[in-house]
DNA sequence: ACCTGAACACCGTTCAAGT
DNA sequence: ACCTGAACACCGTTCAAGT
């Protein structure tokens, strides 16, 4: 049975599919409830292939995290933009600059609940000290991009106060990874249901201080 | 030599004194600039004893691993409380509070930057998300009361507004240990010599808003 | 009571080989 | 080009034994 599985899989990794399929079975390896650790072993079982098989790929296990943390920021950047298009609102609300930053950390926070063993990756030590992947820079400048026109919007309108962006950009960042890392390792413990009022209020001077 | 060296030290082990060995090798460690991870074996190695010896005084390397956090969170604390002493203030001083929760803000983050990895240990996944080690919660949470009374001292002057203090508290420190460990993963690019003014940018809008 | 030795089931990674 | 097998140097942990 096992056995069939793979060898039928395998037929299709001669076109470039197993870089793909690596990525694939990493996430879903850490999606699933029970199982918080990426091997390089137990993703190549998964796959179907020798463990060294990887290496044609990546060129080790720091890569194959890297390929998935890319893929967690592009999911990141997506829930965030979710959070702008469905927020209710018209156009000359009163502090709507401010309700978006709103939204935007409730997203965030969410995201992190979500995915927990995700977030950690994209997080961790492992990727992110050098600057060893583009790719993985490129996919997380884009969610701070994202948050730099909101802040910028909100600057334009007068509702921000024009500090140096930079500093606002990274408070807000450091505010909701921080709130965020904190319930993961429950430091703070909160269930997934209160994250919306409670992040309300961890922001709220934050916000008001803007 | 090494032999000699180990036999030496082995001998004053017999009055639980290896217990803290352990801990204070573990913390050598990962204070030394070479090392990050602290292993079992390689702990057991440099006090000289067999890996073995270890389990008689911890259950596993979590348990060890906790008192390392534990003794990190009190030297957190020492940070803290000797920032808030050496502050230049006198009474009557504008905006004390909020100076004061500036340089909790600065060396807190400090704290994070002189002992990354201890750092890392003390907010890591392995032993915090069970509540197993009641000394450790011990400890982390004489560090949140520090912040907390910090913070009551605020309200109670009317500087500060009054608002519920537990979100007020998980705020602030959502602030700095995220300012903190984006900056330990590079995701912020920062020099040691910059935390000061840096911290001080970040904290503003929040320390406004208060 | 306190420590050790050998063994087990895992890792990531390297080298040399198979198709 | 793409994948495999055997081997290496590490882990944490268990079992049974030494003093």
């Amino acid at each position: 049975m096992a056995a069939t599985k793979a060898r039928k899989r395998r037929s299709s990794y001669h076109h470039g599919d197993l870089s793909n399929a690596l990525v694939r079975a990493a996430i879903d390896l850490i999606s699933s409830e029970n199982s918080e650790q990426i091997t390089l072993r137990e993703v190549s079982r998964r796959v179907g292939v020798n463990h060294r098989a990887v290496y044609r790929h990546f060129s080790d296990l720091t890569s194959l995290l890297a390929a998935v943390a890319e893929q967690g920021y592009g999911e990141l950047l997506a829930t965030l933009q979710h959070a702008l298009a469905t927020l209710p609102a018209g156009k000359g609300v009163p502090k709507l600059a401010a309700r978006r930053m709103e939204a935007l950390a409730i997203a965030y926070v969410g995201f992190a609940f979500d995915r927990p063993a995700h977030y950690r990756i994209m997080f961790g030590r492992r990727m992110n000290e050098d600057g060893r992947f583009p790719a993985l820079e490129g996919a997380a400048l884009k969610a701070y991009e994202l948050l730099q026109s909101e802040l910028d919007a909100g600057v334009a309108t007068g509702e921000f106060k024009d500090r140096p962006r930079r500093e606002l950009v990274f408070g807000f960042w450091s505010l909701t990874h921080g709130f965020a890392s904190l319930a993961l390792v429950r430091r703070i413990k909160l269930k997934r249901t209160f994250v919306e009022p409670y992040v309300r209020q961890i922001v709220g001077p934050f916000i008001a201080g803007l």
